[in-house]
DNA sequence: AGGGGAACCCGTACGC
DNA sequence: TGCGTACGGGTTCCCC
């Protein structure tokens, strides 16, 4: 499931490989994928516009466009940017919504099996509305350990909870917070506000350090996950707790918890090194 | 404000 | 083998 790891990665290299293009025209094939613009208006409003950059904001990759558009893309679950340059694995596109054809030959999808995940298209105040609902970038240097800190100390829910609510933190799911909580020694379950100063210290970075890790891995491919060529993050095989339980804890071998107790999502961790 | 629940979607897993 | 059904997973929205 991508989350900032992944999306980062895939704004990366979207990034280098297609800033600068122009965009001849938009296809949408699948409309349901599409938020806050019509299948009409997105031709209209991208035929002929330069590409800019493209960049991550919580969960989100942003191509920015000439015009001050931007394509917004949240991939949810199965959602891929898929860059075809023919040599795309067979049956990559099988399951492509949108399809931006680009002046040199190649074509940018939006390809996604269970089409949870979308694709907007914001003027420039409807993207900035849009994105003051996410709270701090993790890897920004304004999340500092004073931070994260105010955020633990304003509320009682669960730490696990606090870490994926992206009101509080942008980017980080269920993998990641799963990952950092194990790192950081913590308890999913505690309640935020009973955090010291020393755990949150703690938490913060082991948060850092696994979003890092994982970056430089290029995402983990737990199931769907794929970049802009296809291929698979290796983050899967450094993985903690995510997707082991029953299975030894790295740290003390005991058998790690699978719990479904905190917002009904699969929590693992090590019952007996996370207090 | 915070919590609960439904909706969105379909491949996969499972029961019969 | 086939058919039917339950499940998962992040976000949004609506209601309490």
């Amino acid at each position: 499931m991508p989350e900032l790891p992944e999306t980062e990665t895939i704004a990366r290299d979207l990034d280098r490989s297609v800033a600068g293009a122009t965009i001849r025209r938009a296809t949408v094939k699948r409309p349901d994928v599409l938020r806050e613009v019509s299948a009409r208006t997105l031709a209209k409003r991208v035929a002929g516009t330069k590409v800019l950059r493209s960049w991550r904001r919580a969960k989100l990759i942003v191509i920015d466009l000439v015009t001050g558009d931007r394509i917004v893309v949240q991939p949810r679950f199965t959602g891929a940017l898929l860059l075809d340059d023919g040599k795309l694995p067979k049956d990559a596109l099988r399951y492509s919504t949108v399809r931006f054809d680009l002046d040199d030959g190649r074509a940018l999808h939006y390809a996604d099996v269970r089409r949870l995940g979308t694709l907007a298209l914001m003027d420039p105040t409807r993207f900035t509305e849009y994105t003051m609902r996410f709270g701090a970038e993790p890897l920004d240097h304004t999340f500092t350990r004073q931070h994260l800190s105010g955020v633990l100390a304003a509320t009682a829910q669960p730490l696990k909870k606090v870490l994926m609510d992206q009101r509080k933190i942008a980017g980080i799911g269920n993998i990641y917070a799963n990952e950092a909580l194990w790192r950081a020694r913590l308890d999913p379950s505690r309640p935020a506000s009973t955090a010291t100063t020393a755990e949150a210290k703690r938490l913060r970075e082991a948060i850092v350090s696994v979003l890092e890790e994982a970056i430089a891995a290029r995402g983990t491919s737990f199931r769907d996950y794929r970049d802009v060529k296809g291929e698979r993050g290796s983050f899967a095989e450094k993985l903690a707790v995510y997707g082991r339980a029953g299975e030894p804890c790295h740290r003390c071998s005991r058998r790690l918890i699978a719990t479904h107790a905190i917002d009904g999502r699969a929590t693992t961790f090590c019952a007996h090194c996370q207090h």
